[in-house]
DNA sequence: CGTCTATTTGAATGTACTCAAAAGCGGTGG
DNA sequence: CCACCGCTTTTGAGTACATTCAAATAGACG
């Protein structure tokens, strides 16, 4: 497994000696998923969470009337899982499926609490990734009731032009909040 | 200072020692400010998170329509700043003002930083602090795009019934992303 | 090449906003 | 303690935004 991509990642944040990498690494599998495969399904317990070393990633909630509707992209270098189901073992809000073929790291639930408890510079690591996930999702709640809808799919086209390639405008759509048909319409001006 | 509250709120996830306790003690001030007293103004730099020892706050944006947004709202027990701006040591997105007389306590930057570098298990608090401030506000995401106003409405009144008590409609209308005039008509059913 | 899904287009409908005016309510000063 | 002022809430009419449904077109994939 190729750990030099997620120390990278980890060590924008906080250093690590070689001894805490092997450690961690000791805790860390890989996993390699095909496009459209599911590495969560919406009821599940969730027990990982995925660092992607390439790829793409969408994570999605399909609610009682079938409406379903986007919550986040994960591209190269992003973290993702279903959060809440995670934090809580409780069963999954949201499935989560490849965009495309993509390779992930893996770190179980338990194995996470132990690292928090061998190596305290992680409570760091994640206390800044949750800190910057909480304003992200703080700035899109604010996006989504301060602008139309017109802003919100430019501004998202401008921020993140690498995922509008990797998915569909129906995916955009569901994370917009809107049908394909009104982002259709939108496109057209 | 009646700091038991707050190390009552902190100890819910680290334990700390009395000389931890004092250690954090002279890092933190009080402050009480009277209803509708802005602690934070849109466009100033936020150099202070706040803990509400009693009473209740509101943080809104105002954008170039003159359009106000409500990004949150914080009663007894919970903290509140402009997250971005606090991290990032950049001007307000928000401004934050008392919903009634209010008694706060106020941590700086500066100081938290110092207190994640001398107490180390402070990190691991506001790891789980930033973690919950994440879920809620993807599954606030979640909400927005995939229920109705009205369901919006009829879960925020049946979650916080203690926000709706001492906030205008006004102002759960600007969290919610409506007009008054419309959430009026809703609540007529 | 055929099948399946995504995208576009348009008409009809429903949801939410704007604007204006009236009614309600709380706080303040006389 | 009452009258007035300012702000919130309600109401309604007209308009704009967004959805639903259906059908046609375009693309992706085996």
């Amino acid at each position: 497994m190729n750990t030099s991509q997620i120390f990278i990642n980890i060590q924008k944040h906080i250093s690590l000696s070689d001894l805490e990498k092997s450690y961690f690494s000791s805790f860390i599998e890989s996993k390699e998923i095909s496009k459209k495969e599911l590495i969560l399904k919406q009821g599940q317990t969730c027990k990982k969470i995925y660092f992607v070393a390439s790829g793409s990633l969408r994570a999605f909630n399909i609610n009682s009337q079938g409406k379903e509707s986007t919550v986040m992209f994960a591209v190269q270098d992003w973290w993702i899982t279903d959060m809440y189901c995670f934090t809580n073992q409780k069963p999954a809000l949201l499935s989560i499926e490849a965009l495309e073929d993509s390779k992930l790291i893996t770190l179980d639930f338990y194995a996470l609490e132990a690292m928090y408890q061998e190596i305290p510079k992680f409570e760091r690591f994640f206390r800044i990734l949750f800190q910057n996930a909480y304003i992200r999702e703080q700035l899109r709640a604010l996006n989504a009731i301060s602008f139309t809808t017109e802003e919100r799919y430019c501004r998202f086209v401008e921020k993140y032009p690498e995922i509008v390639q990797k998915t569909t405008q129906k995916q955009i759509a569901s994370y917009l909040g809107v049908t394909p048909e009104f982002l259709s319409s939108i496109k057209k001006k």
